[in-house]
Parts: structure tokens; C-alpha cells; sequence
DNA sequence: GCGTGCATCTTGTCAATGACAAGATAGGAT
DNA sequence: ATCCTATCTTGTCATTGACAAGATGCACGC
């Protein structure tokens, strides 16, 4: 039942996760109140606390969720780097309100079992993308596998993650120049490239 | 005179910025209130808003301050890429809880006249830097400097931008892997040369 | 059928906060 | 010396997060 009458709503963890997400998307994670949640699901403003137990747990289920989202688009997006690259942006760009709690350790418990879970998985599906031979840089012509290959591959996830996660912050902060047109993606492919010359 | 006794604290400004400066460092923007700055200048709880007006007038003064100083830090740096990277990425962690601020646009008056002058400076100075020629991944060589030309130099900026603002933004936001040692310059530098081969 | 246990939700309360209003103080200009 | 005005204070209000205690009703056992 996903009605929303009576004393026990039904389905109210749900609604309330719903209603944090648009509110978030409406003016930021700072300004989300409780019992401003509250209202917008019909209940009394103690009612969140029960699914939740304070902000932190809200929080903590909204970076669990997108983190589980990001995975899952991840994994969609295929192998390849530049639509890796363009499935993250999008997934910013789509999921704003999620994304911008995702890398605010400080709203939520970091720590929480099923937000490690969910994160390690989508860092997983990041980090096995970009180490996909195709994708490489330098397909390490020369046979060796040393550390310093090892450390070299690294840098290589941690640049693609640098320059899609940078690109998405700033274009959610508006920080952006204007005349660059309203859809990310176009922009977004034409920066990504320039990491693979 | 920077005593703070009396009636009249003499440099109550400076000093409400300074422990704004400090407590976002220990607890992000979102957990700074006024009062508990009033409390650490030793001065009334409604002192700040002579100062301020209200809390995203704080935030503003704190922005303004942040891209002056981020402007100062690159024009030091020079204008080859690699050092103006790893400037930007060192004002961040240095100045974090500016960084964090400024580009936190819902936090302050993003219009604000002094914010919109130190914006702009800074980001003259990084686009000069980043087109300079020396740094160019292509250095143009076909002589035709038509849109193409243009639009490509302007993509090229916004790549550089986005790999240092997103690696200094994952580095803060801790969300980058255990194990790369305590020194982002170290990570940075390896970072930021992917971008030129 | 019918209690009964327990998850769900409510009402009530408290301290903290941001914002605003009105008044006190002092440093400096005339 | 007097006033003027920036600076700071005291007082107040609505809002909020957190907690405590109680009401409600669904599900399950008998």
C-alpha cells in the first residue's frame, strides 16, 4: 500500500527519502530541515526520527542510495573510458542531490556498512573501467608490470576521476564560464578527450 | 590596536573571520554559527551581524577573501600548467575552509560586487596561464586561429581546471583510496601530467 | 475470534540558533 | 565641550534537531 493516510502512512521511509532528494535538488543539503520533511509527507515532525534516528542517518541513506546508483550506471556505461567519463558526469548532473551529499563525509556516517558496500562497489566498477586495457594511455608496451607500472595505473584512475568529478562539481556550482551552452554532456566529451590527446 | 577588551573590540571583523576561517577548517561550513563565533571573539551574540548582516553575508566576506588569495597564489606560481596546477590544488588544502566556500555558491551572495571582482581575477589568471603557448598540448601549429581554434583553447582550460579542482575536491572530501601517502603535491604532480601525455 | 507484542507514528518539551529590534557605549569630528 | 555615528549589547521570537513518553494499529500466535 502506498497510500498515505491513516495513522501509519505506509510507505513513509520511502516518501521521506523522495522528499530529502527533491529539497536537496531545491537548496542544497545545508538547508534541508526535518520537519520541513515532515510536512511535505503529511506526518509529525518526530516521525523522521523513527526511520532515520537524526539528519546524519538521513544523510546516510541518501549516500547509500546514490552511491548504489552510481554503480549501477557505472556498470551500464560499459568499459570504454570517455563513456565511463560521460556516465559519471551524468550521473552528477541527474542525481544532484545524491552526488553532493555522496562527497559530504561530514553529513553522514562514512563508516555505515551499507554505505562502505555501496561505495567500494561503484569504486570497483570505476576503477576496473579505467584499468581496461583498451582505455589505457600507454597499453604498457614494454611487458614490465613493476610497481612502478602499478603506481603509474593508479595516477592513470585517479586523473579520469579527477577530471569527471572536477568537471561535474563545477558545473553543479555554476562556477562554470556561461556561453557554454545547457547540456553537460557536450562539454563534458569535449574535456574528457583531452585527456587521451 | 588588536586588543579585544573594552566595550568596543577594535578588530572585530578581522577576528570573526579569522575564527570562521578556523572552526569551518574543524567542521565544514554547514556546522558554523554565528553565535558560537560570537562566543570564541568574546563579544556578544549579535555582535557579528553589525559586521555581516547575516550568516551569507559571512560567507560572502570569506569568499571574497578566498578567490583574492586564490588569484595571489596563481599569478605567484607563473604560467606553465604543471605549477599553476599544483598552486591551485595547494591553495585548496591550505585554504580549505575558503576553497570549500567559495565554491558553495548557495552559502554566500555569489553576486556580490567584491566577490564578482576577486572571481574574475582569478580567473583571468588562470585562463592566461593556461593559454599561454608554452603550455599548450598542441601548440596550434597550422597558423588558423578560427573558432575551432578557439573553442578547443577553451575546452583545454576547462579540462586543465577540471583534473585539479576535482583531484583537490576528492582529496578533501577524503574520498580518495588509503595509501597514497599524506603529501597531495606529491599525488597531484603524477596527477596533473596525465593531461600532457 | 481475540489478545498481545512490536513497529510505527504522535504529542510534548528543551536547548540552540538566526534574525531582528531597541538601547548602551565610546571614539572622533566639529 | 558636544554631538554624531559606528560599534556592540540586551532582549525577544520563530524555527530547528533531539529526546522522552505515549497513542495506534498491524501481524501473529493461540
Amino acid at each position: 500500500m502506498s497510500d498515505t493516510r491513516g495513522y501509519h502512512h505506509g510507505d513513509l521511509r520511502r516518501a521521506l527519502l523522495s522528499a530529502a532528494v527533491q529539497a536537496i535538488e531545491e537548496s542544497g543539503p545545508a538547508a534541508l530541515s526535518l520537519r520541513d520533511l515532515a510536512r511535505r509527507a503529511g506526518v509529525s515532525h518526530a516521525a523522521p526520527a523513527h526511520h532515520f534516528g537524526d539528519r546524519a542517518g538521513l544523510f546516510t541513506a541518501i549516500a547509500a542510495q546514490g552511491f548504489d546508483t552510481l554503480a549501477e550506471a557505472l556498470t551500464d556505461a560499459g568499459d570504454e573510458m570517455l563513456e565511463l567519463g560521460m556516465a559519471y558526469v551524468d550521473f552528477a548532473v541527474r542525481h544532484r542531490a545524491h552526488f553532493e551529499v555522496m562527497f559530504h563525509p561530514e553529513l553522514y556516517r562514512a563508516d555505515d556498512a551499507e554505505v562502505r558496500a555501496a561505495r567500494e562497489r561503484s569504486g570497483a566498477v570505476l576503477r576496473a573501467g579505467l584499468a581496461h586495457p583498451s582505455t589505457r594511455t600507454r597499453p604498457a608496451a614494454d611487458g614490465r608490470a613493476g610497481d612502478d607500472d602499478l603506481a603509474e595505473q593508479q595516477a592513470e584512475v585517479l586523473a579520469a576521476w579527477s577530471i569527471v568529478h572536477g568537471f561535474a562539481t563545477l558545473w553543479l556550482a555554476g562556477a562554470l564560464p556561461a556561453g557554454l551552452g545547457d547540456d553537460p554532456a557536450v562539454v563534458a566529451r569535449s574535456v574528457i578527450r583531452h585527456l587521451y590527446t
